[in-house]
DNA sequence: GTATAATTTATACATACGTTCAATCAATTC
DNA sequence: GAATTGATTGAACGTATGTATAAATTATAC
């Protein structure tokens, strides 16, 4: 016998597959016959595993949240011990949210690619937000919270703005359509995202900035 | 009889209610049953004018598209001439971009609404990039011919990026996914949409001017 | 080693799906 | 006003869907 945990290995395998099907053909898009096929599993194995299908999708989105969710507020604790209880610089925040996500979809393999592509199907529709925000929500708060602490001249709704603008625009180009493909400029190398981060970091931070002078709050 | 033409009215109804509920439900999530049933209106109709459901689909995308694409050159040939000759301010090309789409989600009624919705989810899919390249493509490439002129030191990624950042935020928050409702600062009013299209503006112009800058290039 | 529990398989069910087609109906043309 | 065209209906086809269930297999515990 050369497999440790045969149990958890399907489930991974249901978990890969469902991810990236998901990823591709949407939720309804992708049926759970497709996910059984991929993950060279019997149908009804998913059904044993994780129930029906909203509940599949839901492990789905949220299997990966954590690491995320972690992951961030690590970067975030590090900014807030370097400002010594000043406001943390509105580079650091966003730097802090955005990094982890670019990192894994960069560096973390197929499976964090799939994700992404994903999150930012359902991020932009209100039928999942339910799932998404019992992942996210808490952690959101967090960053919205800090920004405020940085961006003084904000009105609240300003700032929550603002902080979508960042979401939906580093969604957008971690999905990786493909317009990169096609418009001139854009390469087929997904090494790009690297200098797509390293320009969104600046974008959305002079953002921020511009908003927080007086004649904008 | 009061109905001048009942051809036209049918195909409307049958556009606006695949619109709905393609925006709410994605394209699988919606049958053709459901969209008949609420555009009261038999099944087999659906099929006699518009054919399959991937051509249904494209009809739904492209019956708005020209719209924006018309409005957005008009927008920007104004800004052009406002110009004389010199390039045009970051802002005028990003507010020639985003108000013609902001303008009819605030004030053109639930159907310009739900087609927001459903470009939101479509814009961040693989799928159907074809689709949307075929709309949006040619207009898109104009803006960025244009960007590159009011911000020369970038390179032709990080003009492609920005561009890309600047939709993104656009169809996040144009979406209404209710996080609104949720997080605190917000409100279930769209006439918030009017107070974030005043706040995108010069947060992209920030973002686009910021990059610009030499030691970004 | 046997009994118990957890996992995996194979199959079936009822329903929903996209599409097709002949028929009826309405409008237009000559 | 009969004929022709286009629009609409009603019903059917074959297939794919999510889910449930009982049997078989494997792992775990005693």
């Amino acid at each position: 016998m050369n497999k440790i945990n045969p149990v958890i290995d399907r489930k991974t395998q249901i978990l890969d597959a469902a991810e990236e099907l998901f990823a591709f053909n949407g939720f309804d898009g992708a049926s759970i016959r497709d996910i059984a096929k991929r993950a060279e599993v019997q149908l009804a194995l998913i059904g044993y595993h994780f129930g029906p299908k909203e509940q599949l999708f839901e492990s789905v989105v949220t299997r990966r949240a954590g690491y995320f969710t972690d992951c961030r507020q690590t970067e975030l604790e590090e900014a807030r011990a370097a400002a010594k209880g000043k406001p943390i610089p509105v580079k650091k925040i966003v730097q802090a949210y955005l990094w982890p996500f670019f990192e894994r979809v960069i560096d973390g393999g197929p499976g964090w690619k799939n994700y992404a592509k994903m999150m930012a199907q359902i991020a932009n529709s209100r039928r999942w937000q339910p799932v998404v925000g019992k992942c996210y929500d808490e952690s959101s708060l967090i960053f919205i919270d800090e920004l405020k602490q940085s961006v003084p001249n904000c009105s609240d709704l300003t700032v929550l703005s603002s902080f979508q603008f960042m979401i939906g625009a580093m969604l957008n180009v971690c999905a990786e359509t493909g317009r990169y493909e096609v418009l001139p400029g854009g390469t087929k190398n997904s090494k790009d995202l690297q200098s797509i981060f390293a320009d969104l970091v600046p974008f959305i931070s002079a953002g921020f900035r511009e908003v927080n002078k007086k004649d904008h709050g």
